[in-house]
DNA sequence: AGAGATTTGTGATTTTTTTCACGAAGTAGG
DNA sequence: CCTACTTCGTGAAAAAAATCACAAATCTCT
């Protein structure tokens, strides 16, 4: 009964990277790792390492590190690891056909189980292992109560209406590439990836060194 | 010569976002906006929005908000918007040639001039207005002292020893698609899409939820 | 079993980022 | 020109995140 803490957003968000590296560990056959080493695999700090696992309880031993079995096993647990998670594309386009394509999310529990699309040329195309449908069905979702999440590839002016269309069908996730901030309803979360923002970081920093 | 206060990662890494939407409002006719609806717009508060802006200046009007035509020459000058940014990339796989099919990055000034692959059956491929180049012959992008951007959709094992050659040959700033944490020369910037991440962390949004 | 080395876990501190809150400046309408 | 309203710009305060630094725990070696 005393698992409630919270946990700060920045500490989330770095669970999944500790769980790459402590895979990649495990597969070259470690078993033990210290917090230094993490923080070299990760590119953070020792202390920053030490101090995220801490939120979760105590599971490093002094003098030696923490046992990367135990440490994946907190952590797959703590990310929901042992489900399989379902997510529905909206927008069979250029992004959208190379997500369903890659085979790594299969990998890792994210199963594409259906992918929608507006125009006729897509529908029916089968990528990777889903089959194009067309949008108008994609209340379908709805009676799959299992797809929480939903991914957004299509066009800028579209987006605002397929994020309000998919979590009327209970969507509460969504990963979103359209570059425009999308307005849902509270306890939904949205994450953008915006490509161009990305790049334009990149030009604000090679401006302002010319200065 | 007063222009040297530190401007803060967060502020400048919401300068493209303050363009988009300025840049959107200008489209419709708009010639004034206010923070609170520029916050609305961008999903900031309105004192954020005031604030971020303040560090480059005073060019709101007080009752009546920001001139849009003003704002957006500001963003786009810090921005370096009016240079054409070139651009390297490299694995022209499923995530490498739908980039280089989006026509959205000439349109905002980022040319990608370069596209190297290690497979024959890519090379001489052409996505977009780019022709794939055997990735022996990468070293051609030093004569072009252009580019000093890099895009990174090899497959992981890659990813490190593309980084490295590319940082070689001028490189300063790299879009990396890989889920590895890249180790890089100070003065060169890294910003990782890892979208793996980014559905665990709605896995792990999800599973604590059911907590 | 003891000495010395390593590494954790965490309060305390510092830094960074966001929010608050209000004076000053400007607008609009009579 | 006056009153009522709007909106900016910004110090001050609060919140969030990162870093420091060290006691305590454990390990290794002899
Ligand atoms: N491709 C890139 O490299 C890239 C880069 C940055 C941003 N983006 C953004 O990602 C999004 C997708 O880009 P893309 O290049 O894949 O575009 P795309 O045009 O190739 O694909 C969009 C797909 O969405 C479909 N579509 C349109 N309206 C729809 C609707 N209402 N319901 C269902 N499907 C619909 C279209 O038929 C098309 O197949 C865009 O918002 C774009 O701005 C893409
Ligand atoms: N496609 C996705 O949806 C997706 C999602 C998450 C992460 N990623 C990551 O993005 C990267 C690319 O993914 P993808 O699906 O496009 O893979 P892909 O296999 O389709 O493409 C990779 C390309 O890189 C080329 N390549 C390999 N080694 C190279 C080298 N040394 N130099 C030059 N080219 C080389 C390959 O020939 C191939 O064309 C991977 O690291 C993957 O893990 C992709």
């Amino acid at each position: 009964m005393q698992e409630k803490k919270k946990i700060p957003k920045s500490v989330a968000s770095r669970l999944s990277l500790y769980l790459r590296e402590i895979s990649r560990l495990e597969d070259e056959g470690g078993d033990k790792v210290s917090s230094v080493e993490l923080g070299e695999l990760t590119g953070l700090t020792d202390a920053q390492v030490r101090k995220d696992l801490s939120y979760f309880g105590q599971f490093g031993t002094s003098g030696s590190g923490y046992e990367i079995l135990k440490l994946k096993n907190i952590l797959r647990d703590l990310l929901g690891k042992d489900n399989i998670w379902h997510i529905v594309l909206i927008g069979a386009g250029n992004i959208g056909s190379a997500l369903l394509r890659y085979p790594g999310f299969k990998n890792q529990g994210f199963i594409i189980k259906e992918a929608f699309d507006i125009d006729q040329k897509k529908i029916g195309k089968c990528y990777g292992e889903v089959t194009v449908k067309d949008v108008r069905q994609i209340n379908d979702i709805e009676k799959d109560r299992s797809i929480k999440i939903a991914i957004i590839t299509v066009p800028v002016d579209s987006a605002q209406d397929v994020a309000e269309e998919v979590t009327r069908y209970g969507i509460i996730c969504i990963l979103n590439f359209s570059p425009v901030i999308l307005k849902v309803d509270e306890g939904v979360t949205v994450r953008n990836i915006d490509l161009s923002n990305e790049l334009e970081n990149f030009s604000f920093i090679l401006t302002s060194a010319k200065g």
